[in-house]
DNA sequence: CTGTATCCAATTCGATACTG
DNA sequence: CAGTATCGAATTGGATACAG
């Protein structure tokens, strides 16, 4: 391993610590559906509806607080189009892509590892 | 990016659905405790007690689960060593190391990222 | 020392209904 | 279409006490 837990938790002084801005973008991410919108999004851009019908079995709510969440953090950008009816495209933002990227070779061992292996 | 979500996702067919052997690892690992105890264990082998020094805040309810989380997952290897007093060490099995490895750049990048930028 | 059991508070989440 | 508001069910999480 090129970089370890101890050197990244050292990087900024207790970062995952309770509280810390760290933890709270890790909590986002880490979320069910932090991963799995980052993931959708990093196919491309979505409208509202288009997400939920991605997301199956994604309640408005969660939809909705995942989002802000993700916006919040800076990883994704709301662009409401001015249009009747109503339009709102979702995207990642450069931060968001550099993340997702990141994410991938992760969500691929999961995939490729955890489908059957026995134990 | 070389890995697409869609392709990751229809590598084992609805993987990452709901009840999924894939969504499980995944709720297991992206949960708070779960990324920190694959971290802290990625640096060696720990005993209980240790565990729960380092992983400040945790009750050890959800030590207990975490870790039996992760063994039932075959990530972590428990230990027991036949001693008076009792002692159990917890270490990362080779999927453990594996997926620890994988997980690094990606905390890598939220701790470096995620700690004061502003938006 | 290494856990398990239990109780209780807090949070999360989904379903539904409703607004701009 | 794109959300917000609200409520109740289910889950999570912590503290404590206790057992092997």
């Amino acid at each position: 391993m090129n970089v370890s837990f101890a050197e990244i938790q050292g990087s900024s002084s207790g970062c995952f610590a309770k509280g810390s801005p760290t933890r709270l973008v890790l909590d986002h991410v880490s979320s069910t559906w932090g991963v799995l919108v980052l993931g959708t999004l990093s196919e491309g851009t979505r409208r509202w509806g288009e997400l939920r019908r991605d997301l199956d079995g994604i309640s408005e709510k969660m939809l909705a607080s995942t989002l802000r969440a993700l916006a919040t953090d800076g990883l994704v950008h709301r662009e409401p189009l001015a249009s009747v009816p109503p339009h709102v495209e979702y995207s990642l933002t450069p931060r968001g892509r550099e993340l997702a990227e990141r994410m991938m070779p992760f969500l691929e061992w999961i995939a490729t590892n955890s489908d059957d292996e026995p134990l």
